[in-house]
DNA sequence: TCCAATCATGAAAACCTTTTCATGCCCGCC
DNA sequence: GGCGGGCATGAAAAGGTTTTCATGATTGGA
């Protein structure tokens, strides 16, 4: 039993209105008054209820974020610029994470209808199909990582191709010949995205060899004891995502393998652990903090004007960060501390 | 202009009663009726709201987790047990990060009021005083990392007391004689308690040396660059969390300095990272998912059965996890890839 | 001195849903 | 054949706030 505004108004003897005005700073109120309510108010530990409010208001100054899942170091940096832009806006974030299959994604999709005043939706498997009927109508929304065209939203990516392509085009420069992929989900569609970037990047006549992999740890280093056992083994490896690489990395350490020496080794995303595996990780940079702030913006962007019809699919340019990983690293780089000089 | 419940049920040629029903699945409703108000539904793209829902329901499915920070692996990983947790019951999260002053703080707790059933407040420098007077009266909180007894509120901290205690003493075990300590922000409690493991670790007549730190990876370089050009140089660094260690293990190498040959280093927290870096960190394991899990678990226990006026404030308990870092590590661990066998 | 204008305040509608209670129908049973 | 009970449905209240409109008082000017 909370307090409401009308046992404010009670205790300090004035209409409901009068506390509405006070409490939320209206001029047209007797500070007298305004000093009696807000006592009033704080004495019965009043806090105006945010759905009333929002029902009436049609503001809920909370924007949802719909996201494959919430942990992980991609995830927190995406958090992050998201979490960067939402607060400097005085916006709330409602998360929703992890939607195994479609129904669960519109059930959340449903759910955050009349919680939120917009959208951003970050959904690898959902097709167009899909978001156009279950996006509540009329609710803002912007796409994250999806190469959907939906008419009326905007869309952020990265070049996933373009860095895959560029990734592979730089290991065969350096030299190495047979280079092996491990891929993302089937159904993810940024992981095709790579996958095409890295048959794109082969040179002619160079055979392709893919692994299997779904983005995690796990899954790179079951990847990196096969490689290591290959029969014809790779001198290089280009993990779809930069935890996959890692969980290679230590697979082909407890092969004996030395990277980069015996074999090169890459990933895709840079999150920041990249840097502190030893050796560090040649990557391709994503913007992940750009990528959530300037979603957000742009859905911010969205409640002033009506989106227009014409959709408009931003794609983020990705970067190449040599490290050590793959045998090309700046020599210049001081030794990883603990490691003897020899 | 989204469609209301009133177009649905014209549409439909029945009362909004039958529209609720049917939406809700009640069983007192015609097949053949109930068929006609769906379809009625998805034609219109029926979304019922979530605020006048939860305005009339009392309940919104929804809690709120008020975090000093969203990013970094430490939040990540709590956020990953809270939604875990949450997830399992079907709850979603509104997240709230960053209160730098405590009137940012009131506000974020004000706003969640009326769109949570219940909150999660990890704030390192609130008082029980603030706490007692802005958490929204009648709404069930559970704090987390906070030594604060609030009566009628469940607790949960880990035992940052113990575990800076047994590093430290774990440190003079193996034979370190100058044990400096980098220390957290002054005014969180945890980074308080780390200090005070610390000095309590210290075998008698040992100086302490605290360098100054506020838990981010920066100010860990920072403090390990002042370590490195020290007159009388330390021969253990002991970081009150896992990132000032690996600031401080870059700034440590970057003098010319062998971790652990020259100085030992420890850590405390075991975020994921510390596995990973070179040479992998020694640590206190703060069990920080199940921290998240059990006290998301605390708070819907307390939906249920109203909180008994004592508090119950849980201790967990953390658990030192010896790597190379420290020179004590196991040396049956394979060499990190990459570094020459030597 | 009177009228107009300004201003503080209150009454009530509106937001959208759920739920209780009433109504009317049909069926089965005595 | 009449009556009670079960059942589908509708009308209306409730939930807590904001906002519009009306009202009454006070002030300033003519």
């Amino acid at each position: 039993m909370p307090a409401t505004i009308r046992d404010v108004a009670s205790a300090a003897g004035v209409s409901v209105a009068s506390v509405s005005r006070a409490m939320n700073g209206a001029t047209n109120v007797l500070p007298e008054t305004r000093q009696r309510i807000l006592d009033a108010a704080k004495q019965l530990r009043f806090t105006p209820s945010g759905a009333a409010r929002s029902l009436i208001t049609r503001r809920t100054d909370t924007i949802g974020a719909l996201l494959p899942d919430l942990h992980g170091e991609y995830f927190s940096e995406l958090i992050r610029g998201i979490d960067q832009a939402a607060r400097a806006r005085g916006l709330h974030l409602l998360v929703s994470s992890s939607h195994g299959n479609a129904d669960e994604a519109a059930a959340a999709l449903r759910a955050m209808n009349g919680r939120v005043d917009g959208l951003l939706v970050m959904s690898p498997h959902a097709d167009a199909e899909f978001l156009s009927h279950n996006l509540p109508g009329s609710l803002p929304a912007v796409l994250i990582n999806t190469m959907i065209d939906l008419p009326g939203h905007a869309a952020f990516a990265v070049d996933n191709f373009g860095g895959a392509r560029a990734m592979t085009r730089h290991l065969v420069a350096t030299g190495r010949k047979r280079i092996a992929f491990i891929g993302g989900p089937l159904d993810n569609r940024e992981a095709q995205e790579r996958l095409r970037g890295y048959r794109a990047g082969l040179r002619a006549g160079m055979r392709e060899s893919v692994f299997e992999g779904d983005f995690t740890e796990a899954s790179g280093a079951s990847a990196g004891r096969r490689i290591a056992q290959a029969k014809r083994r790779p001198d290089a490896v280009f993990a779809a995502n930069d935890m996959m690489a890692i969980g290679c990395l230590t697979a082909l350490g407890e092969a004996g393998l030395r990277v980069p020496d015996d074999i090169a080794l890459a990933g895709f995303d840079d999150i920041p652990i990249a840097r502190y595996v030893a050796p560090a990780l040649t990557t391709i940079r994503v913007p992940i903090v750009a990528l959530g702030t300037a979603a957000l913006d742009a859905l911010v962007k969205a409640f002033k004007t009506p989106p227009t019809p014409a959709n408009h699919t931003t794609v983020l340019p990705v970067e190449l960060v040599v490290r050590n990983s793959c045998g090309a690293g700046p020599p210049a780089r001081p030794l990883p501390p603990g490691v003897p000089a020899h």
